[in-house]
DNA sequence: AACGTACCCAACCGCTTTTGC
DNA sequence: GGCAAAAGCGGTTGGGTACGT
């Protein structure tokens, strides 16, 4: 037995919307605003529709702050950004991008800039002090700080490569998990797509000793991992953590 | 011109989270 | 605190269109 369907298939109108029933839905939403109950809306706006198909058709279209036309480049580097933060929490990404709805965000990543991502052709937004549109997130690394204790990176340096930070040794992780608290190792997965910890306490470069970290969600080719960099603010906290 | 393929995006589906009783 | 309803959210689908052969 699955959930109840929010309401019934057979008497209410799918598909695409008429601009009839975009002026119904605008014009009762302008009377009554869209503070209420969106399930018993359609009926008093005069729609067959399901609740919330109108809602999404409002909150994805009909909003008047929607905006319809392309994306800036400023708005490319923000949705990379944020995707390297906290992966496909588009409402989250969205909310960043003024007029830009999550289903926009997602739909222009999935077709265009995840493409151009992968290719190195988008960078990412560096992290200043006073740099508001990054939300502010528990550190699961220290990033490139933690890098440098004790390999010597550069603190200056913007971008970690994924290159550069396969199997390299790192002194500390930041989050307190007692079982990478020895020497653990940093490295990619063999498709690129996700990063794990290897404890050390562990046979070195045994397979079954690499404790999955964080996965990406996507496979990235080897053209991305030499390619693409990560600037020292981006932490994965938000990220998929795996069990096995 | 006809056909096949790739791309784009609106809309749907169903799961999770929040809210109100 | 428990439950049900509503809202929120991310993944997926399908129709329309552009482009290449």
């Amino acid at each position: 037995m699955g959930r109840a369907p929010c309401c019934d298939k057979d008497k209410v109108k799918r598909g695409p919307w008429s601009p009839d029933e975009d002026a119904k839905l605008k014009n009762y939403l302008a009377i009554h605003g869209t503070v209420g109950n969106w399930i018993a809306l359609p009926k008093k706006a005069g729609l067959k529709r399901c609740g919330k198909s109108c809602r999404l058709r409002w909150l994805n279209y009909l909003r008047p702050d929607i905006k319809h036309g392309g994306f800036t480049e400023e708005e490319d580097t923000i949705i990379c950004t944020l995707y390297a933060q906290m992966g496909s929490r588009w409402s989250a990404i969205a909310s960043k991008l003024p007029g830009r709805t999550d289903n926009d965000v997602k739909n222009y990543w999935n077709t265009k800039l995840k493409k151009n991502f992968m290719a190195g052709k988008v960078g990412l937004k560096s992290l200043t002090e006073n740099d508001n549109t990054i939300p502010s997130t528990p550190s699961l690394t220290q990033s490139c700080n933690t890098f440098d204790a004790g390999y010597g990176f550069n603190n200056n340096e913007k971008n970690i490569g994924f290159d550069q930070i396969h199997d390299v040794g790192v002194s500390e992780i930041g989050a307190s998990n007692n079982n990478i608290d020895m020497n653990p190792m940093v490295s990619m997965s063999q498709d690129n797509s996700s990063i794990g910890v290897n404890n050390n306490c562990d046979q070195a470069g045994d397979d079954e000793s690499l404790e999955p970290l964080m996965d990406f969600g996507f496979g990235v080719g080897s053209d991305f991992a030499s390619s693409c960099c990560f600037p020292e603010w981006v932490d994965f906290s938000y990220a998929d953590i795996k069990t096995n």
